[in-house]
RNA sequence: GCCGGCGUAGCUCAGCGGCAGAGCAGCCGCUUCGUAAGCGGCGGGUCAGAGGUUCGAAUCCUCUCGCCGGCUCCA
C-alpha cells in the first residue's frame, strides 16, 4: 500500500490502480515520487509516498511545458503536413520543438501556429500513453519517415517503447505529460531560430520554435514583461543612446569597441577603483606589450593549442610576432628575470591587459562577446604551503569587488580534474581542496562540475545574478600546472634547492568590455552616483541665470564632482529637464532667479522627484556620501 | 561558419514595380522660457554593394557584405 497525498492535502492509501483513477482533481498534472516526476497514468506504486501535483505546483511546470511542446508539434503537423519532428523539451524559460520543415517558415507563421495550438487546447484532447513494441515502433516511424525519431529510437533501451497520443498526433516520448491538452491555458510562442540536429554543425539544420507556458495568465504576463524589460535594457541599444560606446563593424572592425567619452569615464572609474583595491590587497601592477615573439607563444604552448583563436602573425625583420590572446606568458617572463627566493612569495602580478582573440563572426554580441578586450587579469605565484590562504584571499577579494558594483547574489562552480590532464594527482588534489575550502569558508553556495576543469588545473567560477535575475559568469580562479612547467619557473627554497611554484590565474570582472555591458544592463543605464559619467547637470531657467549656473557647475567641479552646466543649448527648461532625465543623470540642479538670489539650487532627482531649493553645500555633501557608500540610492 | 529574419537620412521607421518620405537629431532664425519635447525655415540619401529581369527597380531574382535571433537545456 502506498500513501498518496492529494492536492487538497488529504491522504489516500491505494493499490492496483493508476493515479488518474484514484483522483478526480481537474487540474492534477503529475506525480512526485522519490524526487521523480511520474505520469498520472502510472499505477500507484507498491509502497512509499507519492504526491499529486497540480498545474499550479512549480514542480509540475516542466510537465506543463513539455505538454505545451507537444501541442506545438501537433499544431505544426496539422498546418504543415510532412514536417519532420526532432525533439521538444521543456527548458528554463519555457520549451521548444525542433522541426525540419519542407519549406522555410517565418515569424508570421508563429501566429497561425499559435491559433492552431489554441484550438487543440480548446478541444481538450486527452493525452494517452501507449507502449509499442520496438519493431512496431520502428515500422511506425519509418512509415512516417521520421528520421530523427528513428535515430532516437535506436538509442532507447528496452523492447516496449513509450509513445504519447493526443488525437491524431502520435509522438515518441518518455513523458510524463498532463492528462489533457485543455490544461495548457497560458502560453505564447516567442521565437524562431535555426539549430543543428543534436547541436552538431555537421548535421542537419533544423528550425527551432521557442515558446513559453505558465500555470496562470499573471505569471505568463509577468514573464513577458520581464522579457520586455530585458529588451529595453539591452546594452546595445543603451550604449549609443547614452553615447557610451560604439562598435563600427564596417569601418573599424567586428568585435572591436570604441569607448566614447562617457563610457570611457565610467571605465576609468572602474579601473581606478580596481587598481587602488589591488594595491591594498597586496598585488603589484604591471604593464606588458600587445605583441610578443613566436618563441614566447611556442614556449607557452599557445601556438600548439590555441592558435585557431589567435590573430595571424606579424612579421618584422624576419621575426614572427603574435597579438596576445592572454597575458600570462608576459607575467611569467617578469617572474623569470631573476632568481626568486621562497621569502618573496607569494607574488601577485596584476594587469588590465588588452588581449585579442579570434571569435567566429556569428558569436560576436555587443560588448558581451568581442574580439579585443581588456582582462582584469592577475597571476599569483606562490609556494604550495601558501595555496589555501591565497585562494581564500582571492575569493574574499573577488566578492568584495563584485559587491562594490552592486551584485549581491552569487553561485560558485568548482570544476575538478578532467580525464585528460597534466601534472600530478597530488597537486590537483591539494589545489582542488584549497578551492573547496575557500568557497565553503566564505559560505558560498556552490556546485561541483566533476571533470570540467581545464587540462592544466582545477578552477572556481563565480556567477552573479543581475537585477533581472539573469546569471553572468564573471570571476574565474584557475590553477595552472602547465605553464610553470613549460617555462621552468622555480624559486629557491629554505633548502637552497629549486622548487616549482604554484601559479593561479584569476580575473574578477572577466573583461572590462563585457563587464561594462553587464553593468549597463544591470542598472538599465541609470548608474549609481559613484559610476555615473555625469553626476550633476546644472540648468538655468532662463538666459539671465547662465552665469550663476556656470558658477555652480564650476564649484562642483572644484569639489571633484562630475558636473556640467547646460547653458549653450538655447532650449527651454522643459526640454533640458527631459534631456537630463533621458540621460539618466542622477542630480538635476535647476537655477532660477530665486535660487540665484539666495545662493541655492533646486534639486531634482533622476527619479523625477523634485526636492525644492537647497543650499549647494547640502547637495555636495549628499553626493559625496552617495559616492563614498557606492550606493544605488541618490 | 551554418539556418531564419532584416539592411531606406545621424537615429527610429513608412513606402514594397511608376518623381525617395515622416518624426527626432543637425544647421539658420524667432522665442528667454520654473521641472519630460516652444515656433518657423533649411540642408541631408549611390534606398548596404554588385549583377540580372523590366519601357521603368528602394520594390522582383541571384550573389556579396553587414546586422539581429539561435545553433551546450536532449524522446
Amino acid at each position: 500500500m502506498a500513501r498518496v497525498i492529494l492536492p487538497s492535502g488529504e491522504t489516500r492509501e491505494a493499490q492496483g490502480i493508476t493515479f488518474l483513477e484514484l483522483i478526480h482533481q481537474g487540474n492534477a498534472a503529475a506525480v512526485l515520487f522519490n524526487g521523480k516526476l511520474l505520469d498520472l497514468r502510472e499505477p500507484v506504486p507498491e509502497e512509499g509516498e507519492a504526491r499529486v501535483l497540480t498545474t499550479a505546483d512549480p514542480e509540475a511546470l516542466e510537465v506543463l511545458r513539455h505538454t505545451a511542446a507537444h501541442i506545438l508539434a501537433h499544431a505544426v503537423t496539422r498546418l504543415f503536413p510532412g514536417t519532420k519532428l526532432a525533439i521538444g523539451p521543456a527548458i528554463a524559460d519555457g520549451f521548444y520543438y525542433d522541426f525540419l520543415f519542407s519549406e522555410p517558415i517565418s515569424h508570421e507563421d508563429l501566429a497561425r501556429i499559435e491559433e492552431e495550438m489554441k484550438k487543440i487546447v480548446e478541444q481538450n484532447i486527452p493525452l494517452e500513453r501507449v507502449w509499442i513494441p520496438r519493431a512496431e515502433a520502428e515500422r511506425l516511424l519509418r512509415e512516417r519517415s521520421e528520421v530523427y525519431k528513428l535515430e532516437l529510437l535506436s538509442e532507447i533501451p528496452g523492447e516496449e517503447i513509450s509513445f504519447y497520443r493526443q488525437g491524431e498526433f502520435l509522438d515518441l516520448c518518455r513523458g510524463p505529460h498532463l492528462p489533457s491538452t485543455g490544461l495548457v491555458q497560458h502560453f505564447k510562442l516567442l521565437d524562431l531560430a535555426g539549430a543543428y540536429w543534436r547541436g552538431d554543425p555537421t548535421r542537419d539544420m533544423l528550425t527551432r520554435i521557442y515558446g513559453t507556458a505558465f500555470a496562470t495568465e499573471e505569471e505568463l504576463e509577468k514573464f513577458l514583461r520581464w522579457r520586455e524589460e530585458a529588451r529595453r535594457r539591452d546594452h546595445r541599444a543603451l550604449g549609443p543612446q547614452l553615447d557610451l560606446f560604439s562598435i563600427q563593424n564596417d569601418m573599424v572592425g567586428a568585435g572591436l569597441v570604441l569607448w566614447h567619452p562617457r563610457g570611457a569615464r565610467i571605465r576609468r572609474i572602474i579601473e581606478d577603483f580596481w587598481v587602488a583595491e589591488h594595491y591594498k590587497a597586496g598585488y603589484q601592477l604591471v604593464y606588458t606589450p600587445h605583441i610578443g615573439r613566436s618563441r614566447l607563444w611556442q614556449t607557452s604552448g599557445h601556438l600548439d593549442f590555441y592558435r585557431e583563436s589567435m590573430y595571424a602573425p606579424i612579421v618584422i625583420e624576419g621575426q614572427e610576432f603574435f597579438l596576445k590572446p592572454m597575458n600570462c606568458p608576459f607575467h611569467i617572463a617578469i617572474y623569470k628575470t631573476k632568481t626568486r627566493s621562497y621569502r618573496e612569495l607569494p607574488l601577485r602580478y596584476c594587469e588590465l591587459g588588452t588581449v585579442y582573440r579570434f571569435e567566429r563572426s556569428g558569436v560576436l554580441h555587443g560588448l558581451l562577446r568581442v574580439r579585443g578586450f581588456t582582462q582584469d587579469d592577475a597571476h599569483i605565484i606562490c609556494r604550495p604551503d601558501q595555496v589555501e590562504e591565497e585562494i581564500r584571499g582571492v575569493l574574499r577579494f573577488a566578492l568584495y569587488i563584485l559587491r562594490s558594483f552592486g551584485f549581491a547574489e552569487f553561485t560558485a562552480y568548482l570544476s575538478t580534474r578532467p580525464e585528460k590532464f597534466i601534472g600530478d594527482v597530488a597537486d590537483w588534489d591539494r589545489a582542488t581542496e584549497a578551492l573547496r575550502k575557500a568557497v565553503e569558508g566564505e559560505g558560498l553556495a556552490y556546485q561541483v562540475k566533476t571533470g570540467e576543469g581545464a587540462f592544466y588545473g582545477p578552477k572556481i567560477d563565480i556567477e552573479v545574478q543581475d537585477s533581472l535575475k539573469r546569471p553572468w559568469q564573471l570571476t574565474t580562479i584557475q590553477f595552472d600546472f602547465n605553464l610553470p612547467e613549460r617555462f621552468d619557473m622555480t624559486f629557491v627554497g629554505p633548502d637552497g634547492r629549486p622548487h616549482r611554484p604554484y601559479m593561479i590565474h584569476r580575473a574578477l570582472l572577466g573583461s572590462l568590455e563585457r563587464f561594462f555591458g553587464i553593468l549597463v544592463e544591470h542598472y538599465g543605464g541609470a548608474f549609481p552616483v559613484w559610476l555615473a559619467p555625469v553626476q550633476v547637470v546644472v540648468l538655468p531657467v532662463s538666459e539671465a541665470e547662465i552665469p550663476y549656473a556656470e558658477k555652480v557647475a564650476g564649484e562642483l567641479l572644484e569639489q571633484g564632482i562630475r558636473a556640467e552646466a547646460w547653458t549653450k543649448e538655447g532650449k527651454t527648461l522643459r526640454w533640458l529637464v527631459r534631456e537630463a532625465q533621458l540621460q539618466k543623470i542622477p542630480y538635476i540642479l535647476v537655477c532660477g532667479p530665486r535660487e540665484a538670489a539666495e545662493g541655492k539650487v533646486a534639486l531634482r532627482l533622476r527619479t523625477g522627484e523634485d526636492q525644492g531649493p537647497k543650499p549647494l553645500d547640502e547637495v555636495v555633501l549628499r553626493i559625496r556620501q552617495a559616492v563614498c557608500a557606492r550606493t544605488t540610492g541618490l
